[in-house]
DNA sequence: GGCGCGATGAAACTATGATTACAAAATCGG
DNA sequence: CCGATTTTGTAATCATAGTTTCATCGCGCC
């Protein structure tokens, strides 16, 4: 009975259902805060019913929701009492040294860096050229990059036309250029072991008249003196590589921003893409 | 209306009775966890009667027991909310409302909730399956998370032998899993419009004694049931997309994780690497 | 010491919140 | 695709917590 409500939630967790999951989600999200209300706005905040939650403290092994919200009470006493306790880990149950918490230390603080590096005027530039259906796009990246390159391609093709995936892992890339026009533009991503035939497609693309935008990391590719923007990304993480995730971020934030500003077209094209899917029964109908 | 309940007390402390006195000396010993109990339980320990806490309270200025209480648990959640998380504007460049702030904030709420779930001996485990070089790994994505998949696999590769990338996307790839045997690892990654051919992948997998491991989105993939483990990640985002981010955080997390434990080999195998790299010239010498 | 007034708690009452029963919906297996 | 089974929410019920009333108590004052 040492056990904390929340360990005990994880424990049974894989045997809950769905609308109990959705439950036990809202309960950890801010625990125990959300727990100490009444049984019904914990309800309706988990967007299940009432007696969807007295099944599942039940479940938890509590006689009732009182005595759940008890035994909250007394966690939350304990724990405030307990001035070492402060919330300074991401991951609560794991050790503060775990590498849950270091990885994700560094990646905040990546985050952090890189946002304040992020100079807004050029990013609605950025955000302006890709919106603009005249202009074809061309995304390509390096090694480690080409999985970022391919999420923004996949995500720029539904929002609009024109927009083609180069491999500058694959040495045909060159055919990829015929159709380049003044005025496209070339979004590049390059971080560390910067590749040298990125590199020349820049150099290209840049010399027809292209305009490049360029994703690098904080020691700058030399792609940048090509680029017409570039955005600069910490990448330094606890471990033998370095992580992209402020990349994916910044990359996720543009896409976004192209959406919001071209919504209208964007929601056509997503009806039409849905109407493919549902004529291919790719996905799950429902969930 | 920004006063907090303790300052109230403070204020009206000259005009209290002396049962009022008593149980305001009660709440405020340890504030304000004694308010947040039923009526009884405070009247109790502070020596006096019901009545008397709830013509207190109307004395605060709370039309009744519960405002107070309400009161009391919103100062809490205000006071324990991770500091972290307070930090109102990632690009002091950009306006407030600006979509680089407003996308990073959904981002690290979704990585603090991501992390908050996750459960730190799951995560060893899978860690330890992974570094497990008798037991061939396969990675799979679908349309949206294929970019992910290539990541891990791309890393993976590196640390270990016996690595193999599966496109869910094409339907040659039953011909990938003709090699799985039982112990081998199979990574999923699968996100909403949960799609038909990966549930069906794992469904096999499953079946021919492979552990899977997932990685989903906080409403769980149906592919949950078959995986030996899984990670939900929260993914919303304000666009008309999720965010992966917080899901390519986890991913390479525990890439570092399976290099920190395997690194001898690790060590080795990037030095071969390097050799073909600059035997081939892809990368520049310098920078 | 008795009178009057505010303070207080017991008890009745009311409202709200928790629980249960049941029916609809979803899911699963054939 | 259909019937069985599980899950889930709605509505009714029950319990408990909060409020009000009112009689009592204590205290100061005459």
């Amino acid at each position: 009975m040492a056990e904390t409500a929340q360990q005990r939630i994880r424990t049974v967790a894989s045997q809950l259902t769905r609308a109990e999951r959705q439950l036990a989600d809202a309960i950890l999200e801010n625990y125990p805060m959300s727990g100490l209300g009444p049984i019904a706005r914990l309800a309706e905040k988990a967007g299940v019913s009432a007696p969807t939650v007295v099944r599942m403290v039940q479940k938890l092994g509590f006689s009732g929701f009182p005595e759940f919200q008890s035994a909250l009470r007394e966690e939350l006493e304990a724990q405030i009492s307990n001035p070492i306790a402060k919330h300074d880990s991401w991951s609560e149950a794991a050790p503060q040294g775990h590498i849950l918490n270091r990885f994700t230390d560094a990646v905040i603080a990546n985050i952090r860096q890189t946002l304040a590096h992020a100079d807004p005027a050029e990013f609605d530039a950025v955000t302006a050229l890709l919106a603009d259906s005249r202009r074809a796009v061309y995304v390509a990246g390096g090694r480690i990059t080409h999985a970022l390159a391919e999420y923004l391609h996949l995500h720029l093709q539904v929002i609009r036309p024109g927009v083609r995936l180069i491999r500058t892992t694959s040495n045909a890339w060159p055919h990829d250029l015929l159709d380049l026009a003044r005025g496209d533009v070339v979004v590049l991503y390059d971080v560390r072991r910067y590749e040298n035939s990125t590199l020349k497609l820049a150099e290209i693309a840049a010399e027809r008249g292209a305009k490049c935008v360029l994703f690098t990391d904080q020691w700058q590719s030399p792609i940048a003196r090509h680029a017409a923007y570039s955005f600069n990304c910490r990448i330094e993480a606890p471990s033998a590589w370095d992580s992209t995730t402020a990349m994916l971020l910044l990359s996720e934030t543009l896409i976004a921003a192209v959406q919001e500003r071209a919504w209208e077209r964007t929601r056509d094209r997503m009806k039409a893409l849905e109407a493919m899917f549902d004529a291919t029964r790719i996905f799950r109908k429902f969930v």
